[in-house]
DNA sequence: GCGCAAGTGCGTACACCGTGCGCTACGCTG
DNA sequence: CAGCGTAGCGCACGGTGTACGCACTTGCGC
């Protein structure tokens, strides 16, 4: 022992560095982990911080706040889209569509994004976002649209995606949150169901018919014939010129 | 002074009652009134129930927590939704339009519902959902969907004009945070969209192509442009068979 | 090699949140 | 008048976002 510890105190017991250092791309990555793993409600800065080994409001110094954070990692989700290459026009339909299906994808693959498009505004600024904007833009002009009209069309299809998409993800999260299986929990709910569409003979029809399907080929399904609607008049827009 | 104040007290320092009653009605409607007024975060049950006149744990009485309050406040805000009555075939394009208008303008008025639907989903058993939901089905019934396709195309108008919405509304209160006007607020960003946007010629000159344009018409426009390819894609369909 | 400025992490603190619990006071039924 | 059910409330607990100032490390100019 002896003498003054300090500047011996050795390697081991000092805090190796003083941290390994943290960096915003490596916050993001992390928070995007967090959420998957336990959704929006269960992001805060300490458990974030905590898991980065870091002190709570060390990523202060990385990121200017919460809101900021929530940005970053929006666009970050949108860094997994893919948009295939414009390609000859003959091929623009099924590019849109594979990007359609890229983002509903995502969405349910990331549920959390839902309640943060209301916040969060959906096209600004973040990288990501705008490259996948660019890209898809890109697609709808070698299609044949004029560019105003391109914006236009690839903001409806985009809209049509995220209001399908919202509205699953939300009630995806709503049964992950109550621990059960999709199935179960609709058997769970059903005699609530059946009362609440007492009064509304085709609601009632309109829910039988769903019973004993597989419910996310039914969700896939709709979200399918609605996109085809889009498409559909899209086109028709396009051979009228 | 004198004798036992109790009983006499008289009708006027005796706390009214005991607080004029809480009711879930009330609750409901003065939640709208502060989220209108304050947006989202600035819900809470304190503030709420003080605004009330209550403490702010009465309101427990009433709703079980947070998260149910709000599934009632959105509900709340669907009644005021105007869908017309099914009535010639003929006028279903217009019905339809103008139950998409009524949404939108619903959301536009109410920005903080964007920020809910992600949380509540949207077709769940609220009285004022089922009751417009229904009135809806009723609407592409009698257009001459079968009741499956009926579901299909309705769910398919709504989850776009949700995306509208969502991105309208984020993009609103974003504004309506910083205190500024719509128009302010778009000069005072043009020199960092400029530059985001430097890399992106397509996007670039579509940024370009509504500078000096009123943004509330442009985004009308764009979302009548959609609704109009999404009944188009519907019509189509529905005169195939 | 040295000293200093810039940058990074963290402990503390504040104001606020949702909500469980148990007490009180009221209005109603018998 | 007794008693009971119910509504409101004060308090407390554990959690939140984040401002602030201190301690330390790192990198650069001499």
């Amino acid at each position: 022992m002896a003498a003054d510890e300090k500047p011996i105190a050795s390697v081991w017991t000092r805090p190796r560095k003083q941290r390994e250092q943290l960096s915003r791309e490596q916050i993001v990555s992390e928070a995007v982990l967090l959420l998957d793993a336990e959704g929006i409600e269960a992001l805060s800065m300490r458990k974030l911080g905590t898991r980065l080994g870091a002190g709570a409001t060390s990523l202060y110094r990385h990121v200017a706040n919460k809101d900021e954070l929530i940005e970053l990692v929006a666009d970050e989700v949108y860094g997994e889209l893919e948009v295939p290459d414009a390609g000859d026009p003959a091929g623009w339909r099924a590019a849109t569509a594979g990007s359609a299906h890229s983002l509903r994808s995502m969405a349910l693959r990331h549920p959390w994004v839902a309640s943060v498009l209301g916040q969060v505004g959906l096209a600004y600024l973040g990288p990501n976002v705008m490259r996948m904007s660019d890209r898809m833009l890109a697609l709808f002009e070698s299609a044949g649209f004029a560019l105003d009209e391109a914006d236009q069309a690839m903001s409806a299809v985009i809209a049509y995606v995220v209001g399908v998409a919202t509205s699953e993800a939300a009630y995806l999260s709503m049964i992950a949150r109550s621990g059960k299986d999709e199935r179960e929990w609709m058997e769970g709910l059903s005699s609530t169901v059946e009362q609440a569409v007492r009064e509304y003979p085709r609601l009632k029809d309109g829910h039988a018919s769903h019973v004993g399907k597989d419910p996310a080929k039914v969700r896939e399904e709709n979200f399918v014939y609605g996109l085809d609607r889009v498409l559909d008049g899209l086109e028709a827009r396009l051979s009228a010129s």
